[in-house]
Formats: structure tokens, sequence, C-alpha cells
DNA sequence: CACCTTTTTGTTATAGTATTACATAACAGT
DNA sequence: ACTGTTATGTAATACTATAACAAAAAGGTG
């Protein structure tokens, strides 16, 4: 199978499982790899995760506030910058906000469908995208290290509720 | 073939061709689609077209005031809306900037290889990578109509130089 | 424990990017 | 010339992100 779709995350599903899931699997990440994932930079990974829409640095401040903290933004980008570097997390840089990665410890690239109806965003693993961009890469000598791949368009929910 | 280098400008050519070929086919694309190329907006295209590295929004308003204009944030940024979608410039969102394109008459979408030594930008067309999202879009039931794909590592010439 | 080093978090200020709202000017058709 | 439309000028503001330094917490060592 060419592709994979790690979050197919348009529609219904028990969404407290995907945050739990996303939670637990973030303390091993970090404990595999000697990371340490501090109560504010889990809080935030929380209020990352509390939907699949994509989530800015000032919606993650607002709703620390709710919670009792009075951050600053920086409070924000460093757990944020943190979460990116941990793999927990992707920054989506047509929107400038953040999505929380439900394969953290696959070392993959996002790919991402972002739906500008409904603004759900599903992570997409396409192996035959990769192979055309490392061959075309290859072929221009063109040495590549990162992606950003960000597909706009309509889920089918949204399309089908036309 | 499955793949189009649309400009691979990384490295040594004779760039006042390149410039003066986008204005060209700039003037001709908009009387061709109605579209008023003023003044004030070739004037903003050839500020973008003077390298292939990506300009800001504020790169243009500083070049624009050493040409004897005194603007504010809006002027740029309504020429270089009007650019974008008269689709003779693209926007790279992972860097806040914009590019001149060199096919601006194929309907394409962008694909960018983006020099993280030399800064510059490579415009490519890989059919096997529209092709790839087309397929997986469909496959999910996602109505794509978007892409920004950005790929950042070091140009040829950049790595030689290691 | 007391001490030192490193990392994390707090705080203030500021830099960088983009848009809103409204006024004026240029343009196109009558 | 008159009128509606589009383009540009101008001022203010909103949104996104980082720099610089202080304080606190965590971790290791004797
Ligand atoms: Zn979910
Ligand atoms: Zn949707
Ligand atoms: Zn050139
Ligand atoms: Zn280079």
């Amino acid at each position: 199978m060419s592709d994979k779709i790690i979050s197919p995350f348009f529609g219904q599903h028990n969404h407290a499982h995907c945050t739990q899931e996303a939670l637990e699997q973030a303390e091993v990440s970090c404990a595999g790899k000697g990371l340490k994932l501090t109560a504010l930079r889990k809080e935030v990974l929380t209020i990352v995760w509390q939907t699949h829409k994509p989530v800015g640095a000032y919606d993650v401040l607002e709703e620390l506030r709710t919670r009792g903290h009075k951050p600053s933004p920086p409070t924000a980008y460093r757990a944020l910058d943190f979460l990116v570097h941990a793999k927990l997390i992707h920054r989506l840089a047509s929107l400038n906000a953040y999505i929380g990665c439900p394969a953290p410890d696959e070392g993959h690239q996002g790919q991402f469908l972002i739906c500008t109806q409904c603004k759900s965003v599903a992570e997409i693993e396409d192996l035959r995208i990769i192979k055309a961009i490392d061959a075309t890469a290859a072929s221009t000598g063109f040495n590549a290290n990162r992606q950003s791949i960000e597909i706009t368009g309509l889920c089918g929910a949204c399309e089908s509720q036309t």
C-alpha cells in the first residue's frame, strides 16, 4: 500500500480516546528520548489535542488563562517549540497554527489535508509523494531535508452537506 | 516525462533576461484576463523579480521607499495580493514571503525547493506529486483545491561548497 | 544536606507580519 | 461634465513571534 492515512479525522469519533492515546504516547516517547514532558508542556499538549482543528499560540495562551495560569507569549511558544522538536505536534505554516501528531514515533514529515469549511485537519503519509519529492530533488541536485505539504480543500463530510 | 523544472535557478544565469521575460509575460497575461497591471503593481512585480530569493512585504515597502514612494503596509499587501491572484507571483507560507512565478499562464500550483544556505528558491511542477495528492485526496473523499508544497534543503551549488 | 550547574519558567519589552476602516484620487462609461 | 467603480493614500490597530534578563526548579556531587 503506497499511502497511509494517519489521522482520518473528518467526522465523528471517540475523541477522548484520541487525546488519551496521544498523551500516553507522549509520555512513552519522551521517556525514551530523555526529554522532560513537564506539567506545563503536558498541559499545552492537552490543549492542542482538544480538537482536530489547528490551534494558534495565542489560543493556547487564552486556554492556559482559563486554567489558572497567567502566561505571557514566550510561555506558549516555548512549550509549543518543545512539542514540535519532540515531534509530538506539527506546525502548519499556512495557518500559523499547531496540531497534534497522532503518530509521533514514526519520524515522518507531516502532510496535511485542511478543510476550509469545518477547519479540521487530517494528517497523512503518502509514500508516493515522498518518493516523488526525493526523485525530483535528486534530479536537480537538491538535497531535501524538510517538507511542508499542506493541502487545502473540502473534506467529504463538508462536501456532502452542500 | 513526469516532472518538469520550471525555474532551476540555483546558480549563475542571465537574470536580466528572467526579469524582462517575467514583465513581458505579465503584460500579456493581464491583458488577456482583463486585469489592470498598474504602474504600482508593475513596480512591485519588478521588485519581487530582482532576485530568485523570496521577498517579504516589508522588503517591498523598503524598496518602494528607495524609489521615491512613501508607502504604508496596505500599499505593499494590496499589490502583492493582486499579483498573487493574477498568478504572477506565489506566496511562500513557510517564509512569509513572495517569489515571482516564471510560468504564470500554466495554471499550476507551486512546488518549491528552498535552499537554506543561499536562500534561493526554485519552482517545480512534478506531476507525480500532483497525482499522488489527487489520489490520496480521492481515497479519503477529500476535495483538494489548493496545495502548498515547500521543500527545504541545500541546493547542489551550496552543497558542493561544503 | 549544602553547593553548584543546567534547565525550565516568569516577566517585560519589542520586533515582525498583516488587516481594518475610511479618505482621496484615478479611471471608465455615459 | 456626471457617475459609479476601482485603485491608492493614510492612520490606526490586530495578530504573530522573539529577545533579553530574572527567578525558580531540577539534578548531580562531595
Ligand atoms: Zn479525535
Ligand atoms: Zn470539513
Ligand atoms: Zn534569474
Ligand atoms: Zn543554495
